[in-house]
This record gives C-alpha cells, sequence and structure tokens, in this order.
DNA sequence: GAATGGTTTAACCATATGGTTAATATAACA
DNA sequence: TGTTATATTAACCATATGGTTAAACCATTC
C-alpha cells in the first residue's frame, strides 16, 4: 500500500514538472496534471493541498537537485581555471539533462524572482555542504592575487552563468536569426561546453 | 474623435505590454488589462478580436522595436572588435530601457519558441535594412582570416547574446545566491557593458 | 437637425477551472 | 471477520474569465 502511495505521489510529481515546464504557473492545468499522472483530478488535492502547494513543492525539489550538484563542485581545491572550466561542464550537462527545471526556474525568475529568491536562499541556508559567500570571497581574494581581470565578483560569475544557461533559452532564437538548425542537441552542447570554457580562460584569466 | 481612438488604442496597447511582461500570456487578464488602460472590457475587444490576437500585436510591435534598433548595427563597416563593442553595448541599453520587452520575448522563448520565431522570421524577412545571413556569413569569413577564435558562427553568437541578455534574467538569482544586492541598475548595467566587452575582445579577438 | 458611422458602456453568457464532498475500494490488523 | 486508516473516484460547486450584445454616445456631414 505504502509503494501504490509512493507511486502515486511521484507520478503527480512527474507529471506536475512536465505541465508546469511547458505552460508555466498560470498556463498549468491540475486536470492535465492529473491525466498525465494516470489519476483522478482529486488525489491531486488529496497529496496535495492545493496549487500553489503542488507548485512550491516541485520547485524546492528542482532548486534542491540543482544545489547538490553544483555543491559538489566548489569543495575541491578551487583555481580560477578549474572554477571555469567545472561549472560550465557541470552547469551545461545538468540542463540539458533536466530541461524542464531550466523552463520552471526561468519562468520564476521572469515572473515571481521573489518567491524564487527566498526559495533558494531557503536551500542554501539549509545546506551545510555548501556557501556561497565564501565562494564570493574567494573570487575576490583571485582577483587581488592577480588572477583573474574582472574585480567584481558578480560580474565575474553573470559572465559564468550567462554563457552556461542561456542557450537554454536562446537557442530557438539565435536559429530562428540565423536560419541555421543546429544538427542535434548532444552535439550542439558539448560543442558549447568548449566554446564557453574557451571564452572565459581567455577572457578572464590573466 | 480620431485622437481619441488612437489614444484609446494606445492606451490598450501599453497596459497590455506590462500585463503580459508582469503575469505572462496565461497568467494576463483582460478585465486588469481594460483597468490599467481606464477603459471598459468591452473596448479590448472592439479594438482587437481576441487576447491571442492582442498579444500577436504586443510581440509584432516588440519584434520589430528591435531589429529595427539591431539593423542600425549591421549597416557600419564592420570589424570583429568593432561588433563585439557596438553588440552589447545597445544591446543591454535596449533591454535596460525595455524590461517588458525583455520578459515577454523571455517568456515565448520558454513556452511557445515555435511561435515566436515565427514572428522574427516573418519581421526579418520584411525588412530591407537587415538581413542576418550575411552576417553570419561575415563572421564566418572573419574566423577564415584569423581574426576570431570561434569557428561556428552559431557559438560566436551565442556567446555574445548570452553576456548580453542573460543578466536580465538572472540577475536576481545571482544576487539571492551570493547575497549581494546591486546598488543600482543603472550602474549595474554600465558595468555590465564594460566587463562583457572585456571578456568578449579578450576572449574571442585573436 | 436628422442621418451616419465610429466609439463606449453596462449587463450578459458559456465555459473552464481550482477546489470540495461524500461515498467506495483496499490493504492491514485485532 | 469486523474495524480502522489510507487511497481513490464520480459528481459537484463557486467563481473567474474570455468573449458577446444591444443600446447609448458623440462628432461629423448633408
Amino acid at each position: 500500500m505504502a509503494e501504490k502511495s509512493e507511486s502515486s505521489r511521484d507520478a503527480i510529481l512527474a507529471a506536475a514538472r512536465r505541465e508546469f515546464a511547458a505552460r508555466g504557473y498560470a498556463g498549468a492545468r491540475m486536470e492535465a496534471i492529473a491525466r498525465r499522472a494516470g489519476i483522478n483530478k482529486a488525489m491531486l488535492f488529496y497529496y496535495f493541498s492545493s496549487k500553489e502547494k503542488l507548485y512550491q513543492t516541485i520547485l524546492h525539489e528542482v532548486m534542491s537537485e540543482f544545489f547538490t550538484q553544483i555543491s559538489g563542485l566548489v569543495t575541491t581545491e578551487l583555481t580560477p581555471a578549474l572554477f571555469m572550466e567545472k561549472f560550465p561542464e557541470l552547469y551545461i550537462r545538468l540542463c540539458a539533462d533536466h530541461p524542464d527545471f531550466v523552463r520552471i526556474v526561468a519562468f520564476d525568475l521572469i515572473h515571481n524572482p521573489d518567491n524564487i529568491c527566498a526559495v533558494m536562499a531557503g536551500i542554501i541556508s539549509q545546506m551545510t555542504s555548501f556557501q556561497p559567500h565564501p565562494l564570493f570571497e574567494l573570487i575576490k581574494r583571485w582577483h587581488e592575487k592577480g588572477l583573474i581581470s574582472e574585480a567584481d565578483p558578480i560580474h565575474f560569475m553573470m559572465n559564468i552563468v550567462s554563457l552556461s544557461i542561456f542557450s537554454f533559452i536562446g537557442k530557438p532564437m539565435v536559429e530562428a536569426i540565423s536560419g541555421i538548425r543546429v544538427a542535434s542537441d548532444k552535439d550542439f552542447y558539448r560543442k558549447r561546453v568548449t566554446s564557453v570554457v574557451n571564452v572565459l580562460k581567455q577572457g578572464m584569466l590573466k
């Protein structure tokens, strides 16, 4: 019985993730989530008392996954060069493997930044393995030692994150404008990593 | 009377732009648009026969503005260095001046890429002053001449566009993670331009 | 000043949608 | 086997929402 209940809950979460990713919060339909999960709509409200609550659960799940993965990076003996290699590598793979996550987070960043920022802050404060402040201090020291050219850690990170993530949102746009369609997504993202790492190391390493 | 009609139409368009940007297509309410425009809801349907049509009008308007501005760039005698300076400069200013535009386009890129790509393609094909294919050919030639390090024009453009646009979506995220709040948006985006231009020129120019 | 044509409104309508209820099925356990 | 707690469903409900209608308003023209 516990099994059945678990499978229902999981089915709901999986279906909800897809639906929210595909249509955004306002566009998502509880009915559609139920159908996708192969259950009755009333079940949704049995397991999750409201649309809002279901959404927050998903959001939390998604963000946790991301931060857990990233925390693995920062523990290493970090050099700027290593960081600029490993971060895009990890981030681009992560986004490519979980396209739904990117859409959900991006949507919330655009339309509900306060909420998602609160969720992030909550997750970070609960994690013992990853605290961002030391990372930003480290970046500052890298510049003081003359290892990197960008003095402001915010812009340093922004450059890395931009190059890593944006293609997942902007790819269709660049394709539409250029008229060039990338042949295979897998190849595209592999090439993306090398291009990003090159630009970063050449562009920000002193 | 023509004045009054024009002002109603314009009021609707302005209100719709704000509402769609704030809540996305599905979350936007025709009622709310009417209220924001200071008119009756029925007026919306008098001027724009449906929500979908109103949205498409906005989308078209927004994209046209963008492409018109960008077309001004490409006509110049273009060198890679010049391009890497002027493009981020223009793009970041444009996005900072029209935050609604960014949100609308980003939303559609995430949830409805086919539609917005079709709109883009339509606008480009109608413009005589900007055709992207020659630009992409030019980029290819820059690499053949040994002026830039990235061989693939798609990734070359992707790097430039990513660095220019992403901060408008990701700023709250980086702020939340770092715990650092940027003091003034104006200063932030000015610094953003210099940081981006530095990375690009150092990172992609040979 | 009445006819004309675009503009504006209040009052409606049909339907979609988040959410509820009361009853049933099912497994576990005493 | 009867009791209990959880899981599941069909049928509802209230409200929100995109869209409509018919009448009024107003400026212009004849």
